[in-house]
DNA sequence: CCATAATAGTTGCCATGGAAACTACATCTA
DNA sequence: TAGATGTAGTTTCCATGGCAACTATTATGG
């Protein structure tokens, strides 16, 4: 009988907050996967715009934003980056001029596997504690909560 | 048979790890309510912050990094910014001059309901597609790890 | 006691990423 | 077809937070 009465503890306990805990533990995570790749000079974000280019084999820098729930500014600056390293190619669509085609470069395909390890590596350990029925369901339960918000763009008010 | 194999599919997917839906999700989650929060000029951490004072009476900078995983740079800036608001009031430790005493005043102690209440209801709104059951085990799929990442501050190679 | 080490907090520098202004091209309409 | 509108990406500015160097104080030990 403590969960929410309003007159006698207006005041919710922060741990309660299930954001809190996603947040608490997402920074942790990333954090620690962020190290790792560290040591290949490649960033969280990198990593998942390479990892989406293999996929799509192409893509412009608008659906690399859509996919990865960052602003085209963000994708842009990182696909400076990767074009740095030559693992990244950009031309521009034929079709319209404003846009681009990016694809990874035979080098950047080449470094694929390593970080896909490295990945693998951490997402292993770093869930270790959990059986595999435990990560079955978060990540059902992550998924679900993915799905919703992708949805709802909520103006807030 | 697409889980692990090794010759054929070295790169997995980037979605089969529990990392990046965690990331997701967390980045979404934590947007949301950063952008709630911000009508009362507000961020994620300055909340975190005050949450705990309220919770503690009186803690040290070095304990609030401890409790919310920020480093003591990060905290010191976001008291200051607490204190420029008259949220938070510091004292000299007398114990050990070195040392600061931080507790809330009065008016931020006022100002917590409000914040509170945004709190629960963006908590309430973000996690509102996941039944009870959802959301207990969520709850306690996070504190698992939570708690076992509190406890290696894993050195990398 | 003084010198050295440890501890608490602060600050400067850096990288990241969002928001919005801006450029360039395309499309639509009058 | 010119002008308005829309769209793709880039860039500038800003806030955040980590790291590491720095200051101030306290503890240690020779």
């Amino acid at each position: 009988m403590e969960t929410t009465s309003k007159a006698k503890r207006p005041i919710s306990g922060l741990e309660s907050h299930l954001g809190y805990w996603l947040r608490r533990v997402s920074n942790a995570v990333s954090g620690e996967f962020a190290r790792s790749l560290h040591a290949r000079r490649t960033s969280v974000a990198e990593w998942v715009l390479l990892r989406n280019l293999y996929e799509r084999e192409q893509a412009t820098p608008g659906e690399l934003a859509e996919a990865s729930t960052m602003t085209r500014g963000a994708i842009s600056k990182i696909i400076d980056k990767l074009q740095a390293k030559g693992w990244v190619r950009s031309r521009v669509n034929p079709e319209d001029n404003r846009g681009q085609l990016l694809s990874l470069t035979p080098g950047g395909r080449r470094h694929l596997p390593e970080l896909a390890k490295i990945a693998d590596q951490n997402d292993e350990q770093l869930f270790a504690c959990l059986d595999a029925q435990e990560r079955a369901a978060l990540k059902s339960l992550l998924s679900k909560l993915a799905e919703h918000h992708q949805i709802r763009e909520v103006p807030v008010e």
